[in-house]
RNA sequence: GUCCCCGUAGCUCAGCAGGAUAGAGCACUUCCCUCCUAAGGAAGGGGUCGGACGUUCGAAUCGUCUCGGGGACGCCA
């Protein structure tokens, strides 16, 4: 149950008791909003809506304010204090008995603390991370996935029913260019050399490609096992091992990362099943194309754009947005009807271009169909500076880098510690602080604090009981119920904004409360009730921390 | 030129479907372990919320303009 949705209803009924008794004379009221004052000494919660009605009542926000404090006090006995505050803010204050009995709840819904039904068990289909297999996964990858993946935790914890996917292009110019280059090192050939590829892959994987193709090594990716023919001439052979291998070495990456799919979509499917041609054909049969210089045009001005696009060059083949229309048609037709696509935000031009090619299908696809959830850049720092370089990419920084060197859980958590539509800087230094210092540990280690209490509790045969929560008093253990007590909220919020983020912060947070909660009051005390009050307390925050850094995809140690 | 994101403490960032003295971490100055892990806590200094105008009883939050920074604007993918 989310407090503030308790409290909203209260109100609207006390509104509508005061119409009812002729207190208030208001047509209609305006929506209820519910907050938690910056100064605590305000109360809980605090409201406006005192003064959002003093106009349509006539009469001072305060003196309203009164008529509404009146009837809730009348009716409602959760509150230990109301009262009228600066322009006419209503303040609450709950009985602590209200907030003490909230604890069992979060206790009896344990791992599920936190979840709601909002998606009533709908489609929602979430694309991410999304990289061809042309090189190791790079840190935008990484970024990427963290946020899809804690976006798809998120939308199964709002009750959803999520399908992961990955998109790839197993087929096009990028994959033929990744062949020529690992042709080229089975050749011998060095960038540099006048033979070299234009715009070839310089990578030490390539290096490492061509020496296993050459040994006639076996790969297995996607299901499918692939053996090197070690032909240096056989170019379509190359491709198909280069492919599996670095599909592979994705797959190795996401999963050290902790990142999998339910499904792997491939663009050359869109080709070989007919998809492609029958989209463009129903596009022309709608009537928004038109030829022009030896190329067929797509009227996307007609759905926003600012200039129409080219789908079928005039040299016979597709642009690249073409496929993607295709794409999301079938994602449409296999029933989704929310579909999220994490990317980049330098992929944010394709948005335009893709809705409107899936709205001159004119099959029913609403209009902000699918949805777009966009990164912002990552730069990487070490000792103050900027990182660019890999070993084995050569040209960037990659995932697995990250990973080896700073651990999985620190490196989801950072990836996930700013809104995505700001630019990341992940310092590595900071990140691999063993210390109070790094934020992943600081929460890491509430988790870990409150299991050594428990064990220690064990020891001496306490444990929490529900029957002492009365004797939770202290403002540091009131803090922290509330805190508890907001995580559904927030919980919704990030699923519903997108923002993943938010459980970073919060976790930090509460976390905080807990640590500052530790150092003012010892659990295990001389009182047997109070220490069985306060291992009550702790055994819901521990269940909330582990229920936040599982949406995250980080591991809640129970020592450290 | 058009579009998108960002601009809040020295640094990295929260806060933004408007609300009551603007927050955290790092860095800096002090202090707290005979006691459940000090990977912790307490206290302190540090701000024209890029700027201007507007809407409002009230703007870091909304609108317009403007100045910075980043990204995207292809018959490349």
């Amino acid at each position: 149950m989310i407090v503030k949705e308790l409290l909203r209803k209260k109100l609207k009924a006390a509104l509508e008791e005061c119409r009812a008794a002729g207190t208030l004379v208001s047509a209609e009221f305006p929506p209820v909003v519910i907050e938690i004052p910056a100064d605590p000494a305000h109360g809980d919660f605090a409201t406006n809506v005192a003064m959002q009605l003093a106009r349509s009542e006539k009469k001072a926000p305060r003196v309203v304010a009164a008529v509404i404090c009146d009837q809730l006090a009348a009716s409602v006995d959760i509150f230990e204090k109301l009262d009228i505050a600066g322009p006419g803010f209503i303040n609450f204050r709950l009985k602590p008995g209200f907030w003490q009995g909230l604890i069992s709840g979060m206790l009896s819904a344990g791992d599920s603390y936190g979840h709601s039904a909002t998606g009533a068990g709908r489609k929602v289909q979430v694309e991410f991370v999304s990289a061809n297999p042309t090189g190791p996964l790079h840190i935008g990858h990484g970024r990427g996935a963290a946020i899809g993946d804690t976006l798809c935790r998120l939308f199964a914890a709002t009750g959803w029913d999520v399908s992961r996917e990955f998109y790839y292009n197993d087929a096009g110019q990028q994959i033929a260019n990744l062949a020529r280059s690992v042709q080229s090192r089975c050749l011998g050939i060095e960038p540099g050399d006048p033979t070299w590829p234009e715009d070839g892959y310089q990578g030490e994987y390539i290096v490492e490609l061509a020496r296993a193709y050459l040994a006639g090594e076996s790969v297995t990716a996607d299901g499918k096992v692939v053996t090197a023919s070690k032909d240096p001439q056989d170019l379509d052979g190359i491709r198909c091992f280069a492919v599996a291998a670095l599909r592979r070495e994705q797959d190795l990456d996401l999963q050290a990362f902790d990142v999998s799919f339910d499904n792997y979509f491939l663009e050359s499917s869109l080709y070989s099943d007919g998809l492609v041609e029958s989209a463009v054909q129903r596009i022309i049969a709608k009537g928004h194309t038109y030829e022009q210089d030896g190329a067929l045009w797509l009227k996307t001005t007609d759905f926003g754009d600012d200039k129409d696009r080219v789908m079928r060059k005039s040299d016979g083949g597709y642009t690249y947005f073409v496929p993607d229309v295709a794409y999301h048609l079938n994602k449409w037709e296999r029933g989704f009807v929310r579909v999220v696509n994490e990317q980049g935000a330098d992929h944010h031009s394709t948005i335009t271009r893709v809705r409107a090619g899936l709205q001159a299908l004119d099959a029913g696809i609403p209009l902000g169909w699918p949805e777009y959830l966009l990164h912002q850049m990552v730069t990487v720092m070490r000792g103050g500076e900027e990182v660019k370089i890999s070993k084995r990419a050569g040209s960037y920084v990659t995932l697995r880098d990250l990973i080896d060197e700073v651990g999985r859980d620190a490196t989801r958590y950072f990836f996930l510690m700013r809104k995505p539509d700001s630019q990341l800087v992940f310092d590595i230094d900071l990140a691999k602080d063993q210390s109070s210092d790094n934020p992943v540990y600081y929460v890491q280690y509430a988790h870990a604090r409150i299991c050594r209490i428990f064990e220690s509790a064990a020891e001496g045969n306490l444990s929490a009981a529900a029957d002492q929560a009365a004797l939770l008093v202290t403002v540091e253990e009131l803090d922290i119920i509330r805190k508890c007590a907001a995580f559904p909220e927030m919980v919704e919020a990030a699923a519903v904004n997108f923002e993943p983020h938010r459980i970073t912060t919060f976790l930090h947070e509460l976390a905080a409360l807990l640590h500052c909660f530790y150092n003012r009051h010892r659990v295990l005390g001389d009182d047997r009730n109070l220490t069985e009050a306060r291992l009550y307390l702790l055994a819901a925050v521990r269940q909330v921390i582990a229920n936040g850094l599982a949406l995250l995809g980080v591991s809640a140690p129970e020592r450290m």
